[in-house]
DNA sequence: CATGTGACGCCTG
DNA sequence: CCAGGCGCCACAT
């Protein structure tokens, strides 16, 4: 039974997918990538997410650096496990719990040569 | 067709 | 800097 995933999701799974391991998105940053204004819907649809782990959700986070939520949790043990899974990715985290701007990738400007 | 909810974001005070 | 409020899109009922 194939998933009725809608047209929209499919986009937020096309974009989350191109998120390479050890970096993280943010809500804002994969909406503005799916030509959507609100990130609330892409929340919608990564909380659906039927092509896990082939989509890595958990690799979305808030525009403030926070984890965000997981599972359908705003918060929680799901969100903790999402972080445990940054960290094996090998992402950073602030003292405050936040994770590191240098570790939120970038969609379009991605120049990924980090020259530097 | 209308209403409610939701893994958020940004503005104002 | 912190707290509160409003806006937004998509989906389910």
């Amino acid at each position: 039974m194939e998933k009725r995933v809608t047209p929209f999701q499919n986009k937020v799974y096309g974009a989350c997918r191109e998120i390479p391991a050890g970096r993280v998105s943010t809500y804002a940053e994969l909406a503005r990538r799916v030509g959507c204004a609100s990130p609330r819907a892409v929340g919608q649809a990564l909380k659906c997410n039927p092509f896990a782990p082939e989509v890595p959700c958990h690799r979305v986070v808030a525009s403030s650096r926070e984890l965000g939520g997981f599972s359908g949790k705003s918060s929680g043990a799901e969100v903790a496990r999402k972080k445990a899974l940054l960290l094996e990715e090998g992402v950073g985290f602030e003292d405050t719990g936040k994770i590191k701007p240098d570790f939120v990738w970038k969609f379009s400007l991605a120049k990924c040569d980090s020259s530097a």
